[in-house]
DNA sequence: CGGCAGTATATAAATGTTTATATACTACCG
DNA sequence: CGGTAGTATATAAACATTTATATACTGCCG
């Protein structure tokens, strides 16, 4: 399970709650993984049971008390072993890329539309992502950048092969 | 549900038996969706319940009767809704991502070592990828591409920064 | 001081995915 | 003719993920 282990990642860094978790997980897709609070809560209670990390309570000015959790030395250990894994090339897994596979199916307008909605998507997400600290980053800002391009020249080739379309009224 | 829908999606080129499906879609990571055949046939029921699909039985001359379907009206009406739901950027969510988002708590060596499993791999696909004939063919190679890129600068990097190590002997 | 907004944790139910295993049919080899 | 390799479908069990909902605590605004 690589929820787990992400989680013993994230808390190698730093001691952090639930909430924290969920956080940085929504707040960094460099990360690789994603997953919402209600799965981390389950996941954090069985490293506990587990002896992977430990569990401190403390009541904070906002809200209920926070659980915040550290890694112990097993948890350490399993991380490791996890990380060492072989890596591989990751399938894609994603509504969206599902329904890009299949642009050519739409009329030229709707495909260029979605095209251009697609691309104001990324040039959005990369001014909110600054040039990488990590490999991982910068792996992802340079996917960015690429995909930008992408759906650029695939706007061009979709108004090029418009250019005999009724123009104006 | 996204398996369906790509199903679908497959379906509206030419009918297929769910073993087919499984190949053309285990064979074809540009389609961004990726399942198990044991997923591939209870989703193919639950669509010839739903009136989406038709069946038709073909005994072959290897092995067991194919079970071939091919979309019904009703089932292109389905697809159709479903590829004009809004895009969006999809969050990565694979393991190997989530190993590589850790790579800088792992030593030098085994840093470089994985980089150049990573980039071993990423140059195998790209031989197996054929120039694309789709947008999200296209799309999959500059992805692939830009990634050989940053192994490489990467590997580059993880390397002058070894420069004072032990050299030879 | 009542209610709202924000932080924080939690759980159930529904849904989706993976892994393991079983089975059937045919062709071909030895 | 027996075994095995390849095609094809199927199901159960285990596991993971999403969605919806509930609850608690605090500060602050009106």
């Amino acid at each position: 399970m690589s929820l787990a282990h992400v989680l013993l990642g994230l808390l190698g860094r730093a001691p952090a709650s639930g909430w924290d978790l969920g956080s940085r997980l929504a707040g960094d897709p460099a990360l690789g993984w994603s997953a919402e609070r209600a799965q981390i809560y389950p996941a954090l209670r069985r490293l506990l049971r587990g002896g992977f990390v430990a569990l401190r309570r403390r009541r904070s000015s906002k809200g209920p008390p926070r659980r915040e959790y550290r890694i112990t030395s097993a948890g350490r250990r399993e991380f490791r072993e996890w990380l060492a894994e072989p890596l591989e090339i990751p399938k894609p897994h994603a509504a969206s890329l599902a329904r890009l596979a299949f642009l050519e199916k739409r009329s030229p307008e709707t495909r260029l539309a979605s095209l251009e909605l697609y691309r104001i998507l990324l040039s959005e997400k990369l001014t909110h992502t600054p040039p990488g600290t990590t490999a991982a980053r910068r792996r992802r800002r340079m996917l960015l950048e690429t995909e930008l391009h992408w759906a650029d020249a695939e706007i061009a080739a979709s108004l090029s092969g418009r250019t005999l379309s009724p123009e104006g009224r």
